[in-house]
RNA sequence: GCGGGUGUGGCGGAAUGGUAGACGCCGGGGACUUAAAAUCCCCUGAUCCUAUAGAUCGUGUGGGUUCGAGUCCCACCACCCGCACCA
């Protein structure tokens, strides 16, 4: 290489060996050294590696380095989600099997991320497709079902008719498949259940001390696992039969002007013989469940005939099935209070039932007419005999206290969180360890036989699960009395994989999921940085599998993740072209031609061209890159053009790191050329210059302070700035003792950033050894102080001049400083000085 | 509908209640060069202006607290995200 440019061809690839060749990056779990387990989300092996998963691993990378340099023992693994439906989707288009393209996948993604230079300790590297890996899996599995975790119910499923499996409740959308987009429907089959809701309590109370979460995602589990306190009692009805309902605002139960039930209740079910009740019924199953045709949906209801009687007032009350009441949150049944709850409003309107008001701001408003709409505000209890004038909450908890001592109610919990389906009529995933045998029933498979692989010979042709489908491979002898049986053919969601994963990477025996005490020593993760689609499922199951391991006595870690933080996207605009469907000149007829990619373009400033015919083509919104949009850059080419530094240092600049950082090809080379503007610098370091300047000394050390504190921050952002002024310092100082050190403390600033360019200078000046290794440099608390400081002078509220003083001068002589100035003195214009306010070191404003 | 977030130059964005626009990108001007690339220097919120000076306005909108508000409070607007008939 020349001297006066850094060539990234020759250098990336010389360090990425010289890391490996010394196992700079493997962890060491018997060193003396505080531990520091770094994370990023593993990626699910889909081909490629894109821009999202540079940004999220370039992040990790750098706290990783940095705090190798720390001085902390540091444990920043990576592997593969490797089971899923795209594999098997690959199967069935290209003919290939799923764990060849998995494989296959995971070989070139992990090639493109050695050429990012991640300090990676790939000696802890696997997928979760390898037996060694879902046998343990299998193996905790099994721990769960001894402890009471999993269990198996027939219920009612989402079925994706397009991928022939099993939703989860998470996994629909809309109504819809998340991934094949297909209508979801209803069918009754056995599955296996993870007990999630026996944690229900604890994952909810648990959010309270994960204080480096972000709130947002705090608030979103909160609200998935929704949980809600009231009272669950049950109507009498006039045909003999109980109607168990469940209310949150037991306080307004002298309101109550109806019953509602749900179409799929028993009772609704029960009178589905009448043809008007079953066409109704029919009616309710119609309604869509998209956001839009839920916020317009009618409230539709059919009186039953039925009466329920109130359990104070002995008054009977019509029991209506009603739309908009679900049959699987709490008992399927409500009572309808329509003054204080607005679909119940609605509802009385349309069927013109009572509106009883129960709720007014105080006692004398206890017959205000009510508006036109529920009142589901606060206030005190009126009309309602015994409860007259208690607050809510009093009147909620007398409620609550009379029905358990008459013993017709009680107060309980409702949560919103279900049970976690884990069964998938899918081949590529942990099968699932369990035999049926006619005799024994279910048993699991003995650990001794584990990991039950899967059967390499499937074939793909014809959709559902091909695990059914094998010839032999469900077919074994029973463990408990070796008669003839056949193994569970479901396989595990694939979230399952995810759900522990982290601690595999902590310590990984070969008889053993993993070791306590390697556990200890490296959980909880200290920094978890990954994608906000994860907010709820992945990070809901993982804190799940984490408690429930615990629960069973496998480790003492309650939360997995001390730190969560979640990344923005990589955007950037999109190209295309709209066409004509006729030859009016309405604007509205034109349609989408279609897109083109970033390296089809030339983009000017002012607009863009198309490579091929030079002509324009549109400049559309900048969002997240996606190949349906074309919008992607790919890190491949880029990487080939400018280096891995460049990438990763776009990757940390501009844009703070929650929000989406929008791709340019003008940035990309702004920082090429701060590439090579450094290692200019670099080339700069004379040894022999003699010459002091203590303001550059002083901009060095504050550097190493304030980058250290961005970096634990994750303000990458503002690091980036701070490392570019002491650069731009250290370029127009003069030479001698202090650039130097100056420079070499912007070289050790940089090599968690920047880390082959950091190497090559560093090994320029000598070095045999690696910077990764090197210490962050040590700062001298006496050179963080400025002794001189710029005062600012205000006048009516504005800036008029600002003056130079000693750190620390007194307030009568910056006064005075103040007062003395000319540009002052003309903007006071003689005026009466009624106050001035002096703020030490920073400002003095003077008021007239 | 409920909950949360965001709003600052042409763009990405800085700013413990104390000099708004750090730093980067774009743009303009210049130096070097036969020329280009590369590099370096200067300018770059708006308006006014008697123009190296000076003034006014300016952080989504309208109020408020304060000597002083991008920052705190109240009301509103726009956009984004999550949940959604959860009793």
């Amino acid at each position: 290489m020349t001297d006066n440019r850094f060539d990234p061809s020759l250098s990336d690839g010389r360090w990425q060996r010289a890391w490996e060749d010394g196992g700079t990056f493997t962890a060491d779990s018997d060193a003396d050294k505080p531990k520091s387990y770094i994370l990023e989300m593993f990626p699910y092996p889909s081909g490629r590696i894109h821009m999202g998963h540079v940004r999220n691993y370039t992040m990790g990378d750098v706290l990783a380095r940095f705090k190798k340099m720390s001085g902390y023992e540091v444990l920043h693994p990576m592997g593969w989600d490797a089971f899923g439906m795209p594999a098997e989707n690959a199967a069935m288009e290209k003919k290939v099997h799923p764990g060849a393209w998995t494989r296959s996948n995971i070989e070139g993604m992990k090639a493109q991320l050695k050429r990012i230079g991640f300090a990676l300790d790939w000696t802890r590297e696997f997928a979760t497709c390898d037996p060694e890996y879902y046998g343990h899996e299998q193996a905790l599995f099994i721990d769960m079902y001894e402890a009471g975790l999993v269990y198996r119910k027939s219920s009612e499923v989402n079925w994706d008719p397009v991928d022939m499996t099993v939703l989860a409740n998470e996994q629909v959308i809309d109504g819809k498949g998340w991934r094949s987009g297909a209508e979801v429907e209803k069918r009754k089959l056995d599955q296996w259940f993870l007990k999630i809701t026996d944690f229900a309590e604890e994952l909810l109370a648990g959010l309270g001390e994960l204080e480096h979460w972000p709130d947002k995602v705090k608030l979103m589990q909160e609200n998935w696992i929704g949980k809600s306190t009231g009272l669950e009692f049950s109507f009498a009805l006039s045909n003999g039969e109980k109607l168990p309902v469940y209310t949150t605002r037991p306080d307004t139960i002298f309101g109550a002007s109806f019953c509602a039930i749900a179409a799929d209740h028993p009772i609704a079910q029960g009178l589905s013989e009448n043809a008007a009740v079953a066409a109704f019924i029919e009616e309710c199953k119609k309604g869509g469940t998209t956001a839009a045709e839920l916020e317009t949906a009618e409230k539709l209801g059919f009186d039953t005939g039925i009466t329920a009687r109130h359990p104070f007032t002995g008054e009977p009350m019509p029991v209506f099935i009603a739309n908009f009441v679900l049959m699987d949150y709490g008992t399927g049944a409500v009572m309808g209070v329509p003054g204080h709850d607005q679909r119940d409003f609605e509802f009385a309107t349309k069927y013109q039932l009572p509106i009883a008001r129960v709720v007014a701001k105080d006692v004398a408003q206890a017959d205000a007419p009510m508006g036109d709409e529920a009142e589901a505000g606060d206030g005190v209890i009126v009309n309602s005999d015994f409860l007259d004038g208690m607050s809510v909450e009093d009147a909620k908890a007398d409620v609550i206290a009379k029905a358990e001592q008459g013993g017709w109610g009680e107060g309980t919990t409702v949560w919103r969180l279900r049970d976690w389906g884990i069964s998938r009529q899918r081949y590529w995933g942990t099968p699932i360890p369990f035999i049926h045998c006619d005799s024994c029933g279910i048993v699991p498979v003995p650990k001794d036989q584990l990991p039950v692989t899967l059967p390499e010979d499937v074939d793909f042709e014809t959709p559902g699960n091909p695990l059914e489908r094998h010839a032999t491979w469900k077919h074994c002898a029973c463990p408990k009395c070796g008669g003839e049986a056949v193994r569970e053919t479901d396989t595990l969601d694939t979230f399952t994989n995810s759900s522990w994963y982290f601690l595999r990477f902590a310590s990984q025996p070969a008889d053993a999921p993993f070791d306590p005490e390697e556990i200890a020593k490296w959980m909880p993760v200290q920094h978890y940085i990954g994608g906000i689609e994860h907010a709820i499922l992945h990070l809901l199951y993982a804190r799940f599998w984490t408690r429930a391991l615990a629960h069973i006595g496998k480790f003492e870690v309650k939360e997995p993740f001390a730190a969560l933080f979640t990344q923005g996207m990589v955007t950037h605009e999109v190209y295309y072209r709209m066409k004509r469907m006729d030859l009016s000149e309405s604007k509205d007829a034109a349609v989408l031609d279609g897109y083109y990619s970033p390296d089809e373009v030339i983009r000017a400033s002012d607009g863009a061209t198309l490579k091929t015919d030079g002509q324009p083509v549109e400049v559309g919104r900048v969002i997240k890159m996606s190949k349906s949009k074309k919008n992607v850059v790919d890190p491949d080419a880029i990487i080939a053009d400018y280096g891995a530094d460049a990438v990763r240092w776009f990757m940390l600049s501009d844009s703070p790191p929650e929000r989406d950082l929008p791709w340019s090809e003008a940035g990309i080379e702004g920082c090429w050329r701060f590439v090579q503007r450094l290692w200019r610098l670099f080339g700069q370091i004379d040894d022999s210059a003699k010459g002091e300047d203590k303001a550059l000394a002083r901009k060095a050390h504050q550097a190493i302070v304030a980058v250290a504190e961005d970096i634990e921050a994750l303000s990458f952002n503002k690091a980036v700035a701070r490392i570019y002024e002491l650069t731009a310092a250290a370029e127009k100082a003069e030479s001698g003792e202090d650039r130097n050190f100056a420079i070499r403390t912007v070289m050790h600033l940089i090599a968690p950033m920047m880390p082959h360019l950091a190497e090559e200078a560093y090994a320029k000046l000598g070095h045999d050894t690696l910077i990764a290794d090197a210490a962050w440099p040590e700062h001298d608390p006496a050179m963080l102080v400025e002794d001189e400081v710029t005062i600012a002078i205000q006048h009516k509220g504005k800036l008029r001049d600002t003056i130079t003083a000693p750190k620390g001068a007194p307030k009568e002589s910056l006064e005075a400083l103040a007062l003395a100035s000319e540009k002052v003195q003309r903007s006071l214009d003689g005026a009466e000085i009624r106050k001035v306010i002096v703020v030490p070191d920073r400002l003095v404003n003077i008021v007239t």
